[in-house]
DNA sequence: AGGGTGCCTTGATCATTGTCAATTACAACA
DNA sequence: TGTTGTAATTGACAATGATCAAGGCACCCT
């Protein structure tokens, strides 16, 4: 069951027989609601984590309790895998934010499989280089776009990319939690979606955002942005 | 030459004795002034660069002309490397922005040892990890920490952690450049460096800076911040 | 149906940072 | 030693987002 998820994952693709044999007896898949923690930031790893379906939150907190979001990470992503290089210490907590399955799996596991298998090695420097990219688009997005255009360049990246006609989006999780992805105050999100759709006819309702075409969208946030719409360089697990 | 400087850093330390070889006939190692574009982002790449000494700034663009910093990089770090993981394509542009020597290498070299040596590979590994970690960090600090603290915690980040008594740093470049690196107008970074001094008593002349103590720096910059001071989690090269 | 509970929105106000314009300081260089 | 160009600072003002406070709405629960 867990290596059927694995084996769909490109980052394994090229991984040993004797990993996913490994995997199977050593898995754990568990469904969890909204709210429960997997791990503490600077907590002792023993795991890394592999998302079959939900949402999880990556996340670090100052000492008064000021909460800055790393990552939302969804289905065929992993995540505590960075331990293994930080003294076997989460980097960040980790919490799940909409009903999820989870399968978690030794590190060792993982670290034997990088040491003897050149190809997969190859595969996590390039899922980590993706990554890496994303997360400066992050940074730079932060610096050059106001908060409208960052909501308007995140309904954007989870359009998949072909669709014609009428587009409609579902918020994947709570608008609180979009706004601190997007590093802004929930008043901020709200003012600011509303403010996106005067200004680029998007009609939204609840959690669901219609549009007759991307064009709009496009054109309003993309302009601050050092990409192409569609940008290409989006840090799917899929690829 | 070229070769003496890559032993010294850590992430080539299990490096091939044939990988030094292929350095030490294809390295090309030159002398830069200020200003010296090394490449433009999305430019077809044949090499990689490591800095042997000096500061290279790494950023994007977008069609008005609005930089983003990505990094600013000194002696001993690497950069160009992951354009062999996204189809050979510099994710960024490249600039020396103080006198320095560097020395470029072909990625196919790179390459080769990624596939063949697992060592190398997880080495590589390692410091993506640590990268991806800084990138996390300076994302919160934007996110939490006001001018004055991001520009006490990059000084606190200059310092070489033992320092007993009289503190003095230099600033590595210029302000202008300091305060884009930490996403700012150079008038925001001019005022909110006085501000920094009235608040913490640093000294400020210049691009020196001296304090008798780091306690202040620490208490008025660290409160912002999910890591305690030290922060271990520094992407030095060294390690 | 009633009553929470938490999410989301809205309004008013404040703080921080950005922008524009002018001036000063400084370093390179003839 | 001027000259010149760029960096850095300063002031006045505008814009953006944060904060504080209140209210509406939806969903869940007996």
């Amino acid at each position: 069951m867990a290596k059927a998820t694995l084996r769909k994952i490109d980052l394994f693709k090229n991984c040993s027989e004797a990993f996913f044999q490994k995997t199977e007896v050593q898995a754990n898949v568990q469904k969890h609601s909204k709210g429960k923690m997997l791990f503490l930031h600077e907590d002792e790893a023993q795991n890394f984590y592999v998302i079959r379906s939900g949402w999880v939150k990556l996340f670090r907190e100052t000492l008064d309790g000021t909460q800055a979001v790393v990552d939302i990470l969804t289905q065929g992503h992993i995540f505590g895998e960075t331990a293994i290089f930080q003294n076997n210490l989460y980097p960040y907590s980790a919490e799940v934010v909409e009903p999820s399955e989870i399968i978690s799996l030794p590190l060792s596991i993982l670290k034997a499989e990088i040491e003897n298998n050149s190809k997969f090695a190859y595969n996590m420097l390039g899922t980590m280089a993706r990554y890496r990219r994303q997360q400066d688009r992050e940074i730079e997005h932060r610096d050059i776009q106001n908060a409208p255009q960052r909501i308007g360049c995140f309904l954007l990246r989870l359009t998949t990319q072909n669709e014609e006609g009428g587009v409609v989006i579902h918020l994947p999780y709570d608008k609180m939690l979009l706004a601190s992805r997007l590093g802004m105050q929930p008043e901020t999100f709200s003012r600011a979606l509303k403010k996106l759709q005067n200004e680029t006819g998007i009609e939204v309702k609840g959690a669901t955002v219609k549009m007759d075409t991307l064009d709009q969208l496009v054109r309003y946030s993309c302009a601050a942005c050092s990409s192409e719409f569609p940008c290409k360089d989006i840090g799917n697990a899929a690829e």
